[in-house]
DNA sequence: CTATACTGTTACCTTACGGTTACCTATGCC
DNA sequence: GGCATAGGTAACCGTAAGGTAACAGTATAG
């Protein structure tokens, strides 16, 4: 996720950005309206932080320029918090206003809300070779053929998908699935055959590889 | 454009409906989260807005409440100004938050923000093979056909639909349905059989698939 | 007040999940 | 060669999770 903040006060800038790149959130930063134009030429954002108050302009006059150029979000920042002010913005567009001082972590919260509201998250998908799996839906398909797992096969499934590519080593799947329990190699071992012969079939090329003494992994082929 | 307004500062309520009549936006009132309850069952909204502190309860462990079983974006109002309350209204769903004392304007603006921006045309109609339903007037037909539901089994399907295509975990469900109560697993499976049984007849499709373990789903097709 | 619907409860059935075991192959080491 | 280790496969089977039907108590409507 990424965003263009426009904003003078270079020190409220920095924690801003610094903090919002804990959260996940990329910036570009412009401190004026004629660095905000330029910067922002080259790119789409998820959303964009305007300050009102600039040196060379004021952020509700950028909005008004872009309102009808650019698609993003805007949220407002202002240390004023004048009604006027607000329901200005609010009418050239914009979908948030901040006043000043405000909490950063009240910051990110908004921005990735107006972020997700332009862009509803994608369904996380993971394909692999003819392999498609949906992690929310949890649906499963190869081909043209709908998989079906039991519950403990499908908890390894998204193991491996979320080490993908790297092999996941017994000991933790163990851990994982059977918590609590004594180790037994033999239930494990039953676990592998069992998703293996549900995720390939026939003339298919397998997918759930076993490395010796590392564990196993998903891999279009062996190496 | 009609919207829910739960806050129990009776003053600060009726001068909140006059305003917004006249701003076009009609509001079903509530005072009280027994109150709130009672009213919105009978209708969906464009938008909620929730006080936080209420004399029987708080906003917040409503919007838990609801979260997910209604799909209307809510907006917080507090006296409180504290991070924490924000955060976690925001974890809860909400999309706006707002603290007194506030300008009305600035709430009219908001509101319809969240009603037109969130959901441009909010999809009050589902349709899923020759399933038909209707959110607002609440009316299901399957083929030619009309469904009946018994409100339990009106609550399920509009949870599953929400979640559409994703499944609702057995935990999810039995809280939502029958909150503090001990969860009785047989009341679950009563409630399961008779959704499915009213969805499908005879030589249709099932509809309503059971994922072992992990839940429930509305789905087209699964074997 | 009666009839109907809704929901909680029980009893019983069916299924497939997952643990267990037995036997197999491959590789490595003395 | 003999043996050990690591993994693979297939079959067996007890059991728990889920499905269904019937019944009863309570609410609701007419």
């Amino acid at each position: 996720m990424i965003i263009l903040l426009v904003e003078d006060d270079t020190v409220l800038a920095t924690h801003s950005i610094d903090f919002l790149a804990q959260e996940g959130i990329e910036v570009d930063y412009a401190s004026t309206v004629r660095q905000a134009k330029a910067i922002s030429k080259q790119q789409t954002y998820d959303a964009i932080v305007l300050d009102i108050n600039l040196p060379d302009g004021d952020g509700l006059s950028l909005a008004k320029l872009w309102q009808n150029q650019r698609q993003e979000p805007i949220l407002f920042l202002s240390a004023r918090d004048a009604l006027d002010d607000k329901l200005k913005a609010f009418s050239l567009g914009a979908l948030d206003y901040l006043t000043k001082p405000f909490a950063l972590p009240e910051l990110a919260v908004r921005i990735k809300l107006l972020a997700n509201k332009n862009n509803p998250q994608p369904t996380k998908q993971f394909n692999l070779d003819s392999l498609q799996v949906d992690l929310d839906a949890r649906i499963i398909t190869r081909g043209e053929r709908i998989i079906v797992l039991s519950p403990q096969q499908w908890q390894l499934l998204a193991m491996l998908i979320k080490h993908y590519p790297n092999p996941v080593s017994k000991d933790t799947i163990i851990n994982e699935i059977w918590p609590q329990q004594d180790s037994n190699n033999n239930m494990y071992k039953s676990l592998i055959t069992r998703l293996r012969s549900n995720l390939t079939q026939a003339d298919e090329p397998p997918l759930l590889h076993t490395l010796k003494k590392q564990g196993v992994a998903l891999r279009k082929q062996h190496d």
